[in-house]
DNA sequence: TAAAATTTTTACCATTTGGTAAATCCACGA
DNA sequence: TCGTGGATTTACCAAATGGTAAAAATTTTA
């Protein structure tokens, strides 16, 4: 019997999960938290309710999950910033693959855009001790660089966070985008194309 | 009787509406339409739900009503950008100026990125018919400064995306800021500076 | 100041929402 | 193949939600 088990999963089981999360995913990251129905996110994944209460503890037990998944998995190409790479080859390659990523994951980008939006009244923790540690850290690693002279001399955490924000901005307001620009398709590649050009010459000393 | 009425409002009318609308976007810009409930916008008013379906059709009308006001004090600043000007003076005047509103206005920031994010449902035809010539023209006019020589090239469309990314970011992600950024008072004087410097270079041909 | 008009409150209502209890169904190992 | 435990459905709740009708209170007007 599910809900917080301890027993290792069955198929059933984690098939159940994933479809559960997945279409949770799907609603939350459309209407946030409190937009959100029980019933939006059965129907989304062709489960009755009482069967979603039955793997999952509550509303707010799916979206902490969903919550903590994404920092994992989101955070791991910030960590994976090289100190002994080239500095401008390693802060590219972050900018590209958070490009990807937007591309690829919205629905995370939204996820979480609409988690802060709100201000952040579940994911506060995990800001603090999985995001700051990290991003600290990073900002000593590019002020280092800097220091070097291998890098244009700024703010550090201002450079990030400004990262962040182009980056995510693909993703979170693509309804905007397909308003705008004429070819959804060829909106991603002149993105990536122009986020790379801008960042390139941005951080060269 | 008001409502949809035609009449010159009261003193109270007027009053009442605008304390409604504040307290509206004081709700919808935290928890999005579908998260927002009358209650609350009531409660945040002083007023009685009942009392503010008097003054207004229905939770929708509130929020249309909101987002038409957003529209047009937000694009004001674009249309601004004299073509007769310096390309670069009027460009980070842009910059600067939509750093202020972030700074001043981030409930009207978080209000938009809300809609936006769900996909735009009560805003669509705005976009289209109030923002989308305005950022069309506004893409040659950057064009024509780049041929003649006044500015790096680059596409207009993402310099303009990438602007407004930036400056969304600081008013839409405070909850972030908060945890990330020692002092959130020195914060914003960084972020406005960083974007100052950040543009200028970038912009320089 | 009294009548008329506007504003506010009280008392509701139907639907939706997150959640539960218990009955039923079904897969799988002995 | 049959029993058993995991999986699913049915039938519910209590609270919250958007909204309404009409009475009561208040302001404005004549």
């Amino acid at each position: 019997m599910p809900d917080g088990s301890q027993k290792k999963p069955s198929r059933i089981q984690k098939r159940n999960r994933r479809v559960i999360l997945d279409a949770a995913l799907e609603v939350f990251s459309r209407h946030g938290y409190r937009g959100s129905t029980l019933d939006q996110i059965a129907a989304e994944a062709g489960l009755s309710k009482p069967n979603i209460l039955y793997y999952f503890d509550g509303k707010e037990a799916i979206h902490v999950e969903l919550l903590a998944k994404l920092m994992s998995e989101w955070l791991a190409p910030l960590e994976e910033m090289d100190p002994d790479g080239d500095p401008q080859d390693e802060l590219l390659g972050y900018i590209t693959k958070k490009m990807e990523m937007s591309r690829a994951y919205p629905r995370q980008s939204r996820l979480f855009a609409n988690e802060i939006i709100q201000g952040a009244p579940r994911m506060q923790p995990h800001l603090q001790s999985g995001l700051k540690p990290l991003f600290d850290a990073k900002c000593d690693l590019i002020r280092a660089w800097m220091d070097a002279g291998k890098l244009a001399r700024m703010d550090p955490a201002h450079l990030i966070l400004s990262i962040w924000a182009i980056t995510q901005h693909y993703a979170d307001f693509e309804a905007q985008l397909q308003v705008l620009l004429p070819d959804p398709q060829a909106a991603w590649d002149g993105a990536e194309s122009h986020v790379a050009l801008m960042f390139r010459k941005l951080l060269a000393p």
